[in-house]
DNA sequence: ACCAAGTTCCACCACATGGTGGATGTTTGT
DNA sequence: ACAAACATCCACCATGTGGTGGAACTTGGT
């Protein structure tokens, strides 16, 4: 049975090696979202993958390297590439507004990032570089487009430049996340995320979006 | 030497006992703050301390016991007693503002309740209680201050209830100390604090403060 | 000086941890 | 059918884990 799996995508070992690492990946992701990267065994990973913990090993090599497959993973996931062209204020609150709604039902997922970004506050943290990237990609675009916005817009705003809303963006992105995993639905938090990037990107003044 | 040390305050053990135990429980802020409950050991808490791991135990019975402790000495020393009468937006304000000061500090500490609010969406995590309760008492003093100051000075707000801005203003708090570690001193912590409460206060509005 | 209460450390326990080496079975192209 | 690449598991290792029990020492009041 299946006779076209080795050639459909650039491959690495055979389709059922393949199959588990997934697996795996998605197990860790709940545990390390639910007990952080150091409060995880890789064996208790492996049990709920179905696997001998050696069996992770092979795979990984040793467990930084997991936790770098989830996070690559987790991102592929929930950023999809876009083209530069792309790079509308619309087009962002919508990919970040949809991720909120889509992380309320995998909400191990987001508080995976909510404890490996409160852990990456230790500079010997493995998920420290990563985290810090991750963070600076989004900022630099939320803050690009914040720029292009007001100068469209002639909006102007003393308090803070482009880049220090952006990060002052993200913070708060993170924040809601962080609140909602301790009081579960009490805030609207893809809303909130809709109505702090509408204000950010003066979307609420009758305005142009794309060129 | 030391001769008035037994009636000060109402005690309990002797005075040795009391040095160390409020040392452990220091070191311990430190080190939950940088690997979090799960990951840290009570053998390395009671080595930095200088003391055997077994008598770090008999001071606190169990390793949930130790949390509780920090949070409990963490909660007493960043939210000082203050009385009803006391509740003005100002001194919400300027209690808030200095403690975010005051955390530029001492980082560890901050971290810790960053990762334990992160751990804590976990149902069994043994500080989710408390750390709920907490957000909920700096909610409700938030809100209701809010709330005041909305009726006293005739501001509307149909986007949010004072409990909804109180809690986003909680979960931005939280978030502005999570950016605050992976990216140090890129964001004015204190600043912004002070700018959203302000708004959310109306002190801009040449407002009257107190009763 | 006395002694109960309290403190500290040492030795130990059963168990979990990340990681290694090798043996056995499975996939895959040929 | 064959063999190389791969996958999986088992047994094992050194080390670390939270927690216990008890012996030796301090402290503080009388």
């Amino acid at each position: 049975m299946g006779d076209n799996e080795g050639t459909d995508a650039r491959t690495e070992g055979y389709a059922t090696g393949r199959a588990t690492k997934q697996s795996i990946v998605e197990r860790a992701a709940e545990a390390f979202g639910e007990r952080g990267f150091y409060g995880t065994s890789l064996r208790s990973i492996a049990r709920e993958a179905g696997v001998d913990h050696s069996t992770l090993l092979h795979h990984f090599g040793n467990k930084t390297a997991l936790l770098l497959a989830v996070i690559e993973w987790h991102d592929t996931r929930s950023l999809p590439a876009f083209d530069t062209a792309d790079i509308t204020p619309e087009f962002i609150t919508d990919a970040i507004v949809s991720t909120a709604e889509r992380n309320r039902s995998v909400p191990g997922l987001t508080q995976l990032l909510s404890i490996l970004t409160a852990e990456a506050a230790s500079p010997e943290h493995p998920a420290r570089e990563p985290l810090q990237h991750r963070h600076e990609l989004l900022t630099v675009l939320i803050a690009w487009t914040i720029g292009r916005q007001r100068t469209a817009l002639d909006i102007t705003d003393d308090l803070m430049t482009p880049e220090e809303r952006a990060a002052f963006i993200v913070a708060t992105w993170d924040g809601l996340h962080l609140y909602d995993g301790l009081h579960p639905g009490v805030l609207d938090v893809p809303g909130l995320l809709r109505g702090m990037l509408t204000e950010a990107f003066g979307l609420d003044r009758g305005a142009p979006g794309g060129s």
